[in-house]
DNA sequence: CTATGATCATGA
DNA sequence: TCATGATCATAG
């Protein structure tokens, strides 16, 4: 630990979290407020609208809360393994979009299993954040919700586990450039990349070089649906 | 360039 | 209305 007792975000206000009832404890006083003064606290401005900010909101929670890991391929939180993920719920209490989880991928492919994968790992600890997102509330009036820890169950991690391995099926077998956002039912596979017309190499009609979108792997709102409604209703 | 954070915008 | 495909900012 150098100076990394702080949050490494252009803030320096929030001790990283040691346990997770420190976070706990943050996400506490969090919830109840309102977007903009939590943006006052940390000295941060907030933007007329999301459309060139669009991970603002999701920054402004890390920052908060201590988050340590940067850009990494890592947990948001390193030292005891939780990845925040904040939730835009519309004026139904319903999530607005769907979940970007980590990036599809392109070159190591090798020795997969769901057991060791990239999204059973990001997944198997989500600090969920509820945040309104309707189009009508300024983003500074926007408020937090009720935050909370969550692990798959069983039966989640079952569904989640079907849907990896049908798609990294299609993977392994070169088919990157074919899928499309319809295929798995909780978890899919959709472009990420700051236009169309950033390509990468990738495989295409099975094993074929191709000039591919980046894609990732994002959750559908059918699966983060039922895990906000159940946490309303505990 | 690849990862992070996501939401936008449009056609069906 | 809503899911799909497209897009935006930024750090290292």
């Amino acid at each position: 630990m150098t100076e990394d007792n702080f949050s490494s975000k252009q803030t320096r206000f929030t001790p990283i979290p040691k346990t997770e009832a420190e976070l706990l404890n943050r996400c506490e006083i969090m919830a109840g407020q309102t977007l903009g003064q939590i943006a006052f606290k940390l000295s941060m401005t907030v933007p007329e609208d999301l459309r060139l900010h669009k991970g603002w909101v999701g920054h402004l929670c890390e920052n908060y809360l201590g988050a340590n890991a940067g850009d990494r391929a890592e947990p948001d939180f390193l030292d005891i393994g939780v990845e925040l993920k904040t939730l835009p719920v519309d004026a139904h209490e319903k999530p607005k979009e769907s979940t970007y989880v980590c990036t599809m991928p392109i070159r190591q492919i090798d020795a997969y299993s769901w057991q060791n994968s990239w999204v059973k790992r990001k997944l198997s600890r989500v600090l969920w954040v509820p945040v309104e997102a309707a189009r009508d509330i300024p983003l500074a009036e926007r408020y937090v919700d009720n935050f909370w820890i969550w692990r798959p169950s069983f039966a989640e991690e079952c569904s989640l586990q079907r849907d990896w391995e049908e798609l990294m099926d299609r993977i392994v077998l070169g088919e990157q450039a074919e899928i499309t956002s319809q295929e798995g039912e909780y978890l899919h596979i959709r472009p990420k990349a700051a236009n169309s017309l950033v390509l990468v190499r990738g495989m295409s009609n099975g094993h074929t070089s191709a000039f591919i979108i980046p894609k990732g792997f994002y959750l559908r709102t059918s699966f983060t649906g039922p895990l906000l409604h159940q946490s309303l209703y505990n």
